[in-house]
DNA sequence: ACAAGACACGGAAACGTTTCCACAATTAAA
DNA sequence: TTTAATTGTGGAAACGTTTCCGTGTCTTGT
C-alpha cells in the first residue's frame, strides 16, 4: 500500500532517482543491462508514474477541455468521439463539460480551465452567448482554443463549421421544390452563429422565390419545450398557417413533430418538414425525416488533428484563424417529400 | 505573460509565500488587512491557481473517471450529466472515456486512470468483459469505484442498477399478455450481467406460460450493425419466425425495427415488439416504439451523490459492497399492442 | 603514455502548492 | 511584573517528476 515511486524504486534498485527517470523514459544516457533492471522493477512493483508531477513539471497537463452545450445530442457525441479517436493515439485525455446551453455556467466552466488544468479547449458555445470576453481570456492565457459548429466569430482562431448557409440555402429550396408556399424557418437563437448562417441560406432560398415573404416567417423559439410546443401549435392551428418548416436544429424538429401530430395535420400532406439533424433514426421516425446532417464524427476528427499538431510539438504557431467549412449532406425522406 | 502564482504575489506583496497562501484560502491566523490586500492583488492580476501543484500536494485530483462502452446512447449521457450536476458542485472534473465495448480498450484506459489521475472512477463494463482483474487493480490501489448498469458482480463495491429481471419479466408478460406465443429474446452478450437478468426475467416469464421454450429463442448478437441486421432477417424470414420479440439494449431493436421492415413484415400485427431504450422520441418512431427506460439521469445523481460523500471528507469508510436498484418504468406503445 | 572525448550515472534544483515548525510581538493570566 | 498564551507571519520542507550540471571511468587517437 505504500506508494510505490521514483524514488523508491531508486531506493531498491541502490541508483539515483534521475537515473531511474531517465531509464523509464528511454535515455540514451542509460545502459541497457541498467534499463532493464528499472523496467523490470517497475513492471514487477506496477509502478504508475504520477500524471500531476509531471505536469507540474512539464507545464502540460495531456489534458483537452471539451465544452458543449448539451449532452444529450448525437450530433456533439459524435464530434466527441471522433475527437478522441485523435487525441488518445497522443495520450491525451478529455475533460468534458455540459454549459446547458447557459453563458453564466459556461464562464464558470472556462475559469475552472484556466490556470492550466488543460492543454487546449475545444468547444461549440452557448446559444446564450453573445459576449465572448470570457472566451478571449482563455487565449490571453496562452491556450488554444478551437470553436466547432458554433463558432464565436470574434475570437482570432481556426473554427469548424459545416456549411450552413448553403444547407439552409438548399433545404429551403427542396421545400419550395416539393411546392411548399409558406415556408417557416425555426430559429434556435439569434446568437447563435450556425443559426444565422442557416437563416440567411433560408432567406436567399426565399428572396429567389416569388413568395412574399414576412418576418414573422421566421420563428424565434424559447429554450423550455413546453413553451416551443404551445407556440408551434398556435402556429399551424390557423388557416394562415405555413405549408413547409425548416428547423435549424434536430431538438425543435422534435416538437414541431409533436404539435403537428396534436392539431391532427400531417406530415408531408399538409405541413413539409426539413430538419438540421444528425438522429441515427431519422428514417424510423414517423413519417422519416428529412434530413440535413453534419459530418460530425469527421469534425472532430480534425479537431483533434489540428490540435495535436499544435501540441504535439514545442513553439508551434498559433492556430491560424481561418474557417473550415466541412459540408453537410441532406438525405430526402418522406417528411418533406410527396409522392406524385 | 509571465505566469502569477503564489510566489509573484508575494514578492509583489512583500510577504512569504506561506502567508499568501494562507490568506487565499481564508485562514484563521490571517488578519483581515493582509487577506484584503493579498485578495486585491489576486483579483486585480487574475491569478489562478495551479491545479496540479495542488494535486501533488494534496493527493487528491478532484477529478472522477468516467467510462462508457458506447457515447452515442442517449442512456450514458443521461447518467453522465446526472452525475455532473452532483460533482460540479462540489468542484470536481469528470474524464470522460468510451470504451467502444471493448474490453482491451477498457483495460488501456484503466491503466491510464491508475496512479491518480483521478480520484474516483463510475463506470459500466464492456460487453466483453468477463475477466475483472483490471478492475479489481483498480481498488488494490485504493481509487473508489463505482458501476452502474452493466456491473462487475465480483468487485466489493456499490453498484447501481435497475430492477432488470422484473423488467425483462414484466415485459415479457406484456407480450404474451398481447398474445404472442414465440418471444424471442435479443441479448447483446452473455457477458454483461444486465443482459443476463433481463434474460432470466425473461425466461421466468416463459416458463410461467404453456410456450415450449426452446433455446434458440434466445439470439446472441454481434456487436457488428450489419452482421445482426442480416440474423435478423434470417430469423424473421422462416414460417417459424417469432410473433413478439424483447430486446435487451436499444441498438437492436432498432436493427429489429430495419429488418422487419425490409422483409415486409408488420409491427406490431405480425411481430411485436418491446424494447429497453432510453430514446426521447420512441414516441415519434413508425410505429410507436414501446420501452422499458431506465432512470439514467437518477442513477447519475445517485453515483454522484455517494462518491461525494466519500470523498469530501477524509477517512470516510470504502463504498459500501451493495447492489442498489432503482426501478425502470415500462410505457407501452403501438409497437407491443394489438387493438382489439 | 597521455590528453580528449564518450559513456554511465549521481546530486540537486525546479515546477507551484500547502503545511509543519519556528518565532517575534502582543495580550491575558497569575 | 513575570509568565503563559495568543496572534500574525516567515522559512523551509514536501509532494513526484524531469533535467541541468557535474564527475568518475573507459575507450580512443596521437
Amino acid at each position: 500500500m505504500t506508494k510505490v515511486n521514483i524514488k523508491y524504486l531508486a531506493a531498491q534498485l541502490n541508483m539515483a532517482p534521475s537515473t531511474v527517470s531517465r531509464a523509464l523514459n528511454d535515455s540514451y544516457e542509460i545502459s541497457h543491462a541498467t534499463k532493464a533492471k528499472v523496467l523490470a522493477l517497475a513492471k514487477k512493483l506496477n509502478y504508475q508514474p504520477n500524471p500531476y508531477a509531471r505536469s507540474l513539471r512539464a507545464h502540460s497537463s495531456k489534458t483537452i477541455g471539451v465544452i458543449i452545450p448539451e449532452r444529450i445530442n448525437n450530433f456533439f457525441s459524435q464530434v466527441i468521439d471522433g475527437l478522441e479517436s485523435i487525441t488518445q493515439e497522443y495520450g491525451y485525455h478529455l475533460l468534458v463539460y455540459n454549459s446547458h446551453e447557459d453563458v453564466e455556467q459556461e464562464k464558470k466552466i472556462i475559469s475552472y480551465l484556466l490556470g492550466g488544468r488543460v492543454d487546449a479547449i475545444v468547444m461549440s458555445v452557448s446559444s446564450q452567448t453573445s459576449d465572448t470576453q470570457h472566451l478571449a481570456q482563455v487565449q490571453s492565457q496562452g491556450i488554444p482554443i478551437i470553436f466547432f459548429d458554433r463558432i464565436a466569430q470574434d475570437i482570432p482562431t481556426t473554427k469548424f463549421t459545416t456549411n450552413d448557409f448553403e444547407s439552409g440555402y438548399l433545404g429551403t429550396k427542396h421545400l419550395l421544390e416539393q411546392g411548399c408556399r409558406k415556408v417557416f424557418f425555426l430559429l434556435l437563437s439569434k446568437e447563435i452563429t450556425i443559426g444565422r448562417e442557416r437563416m440567411k441560406g433560408y432567406q436567399k432560398a426565399i428572396e429567389e422565390s416569388d413568395l412574399d415573404f414576412s418576418e414573422d416567417w421566421i420563428i424565434q423559439c424559447h429554450q423550455d419545450e413546453n413553451q416551443n410546443l404551445e407556440l408551434f401549435k398556435s402556429l399551424i392551428y390557423p388557416i394562415h398557417r405555413p405549408d413547409g418548416i425548416i428547423s435549424s436544429v434536430e431538438k425543435l424538429a422534435i416538437t414541431a413533430y409533436h404539435a403537428i401530430r396534436q392539431t391532427k395535420l400531417r406530415i408531408p400532406e399538409d405541413i413539409r418538414l426539413v430538419s438540421f439533424s444528425n438522429m441515427k433514426i431519422a428514417d424510423l421516425l414517423q413519417p422519416p425525416l428529412t434530413t440535413i446532417s453534419q459530418p460530425a464524427h469527421e469534425i472532430g476528427v480534425q479537431c483533434g488533428q489540428l490540435l495535436m499538431k499544435k501540441l504535439i510539438k514545442k513553439n508551434q504557431p498559433d492556430l491560424p484563424n481561418t474557417l473550415i467549412t466541412i459540408p453537410s449532406t441532406i438525405q430526402v425522406r418522406t417528411s418533406s417529400f410527396l409522392k406524385p
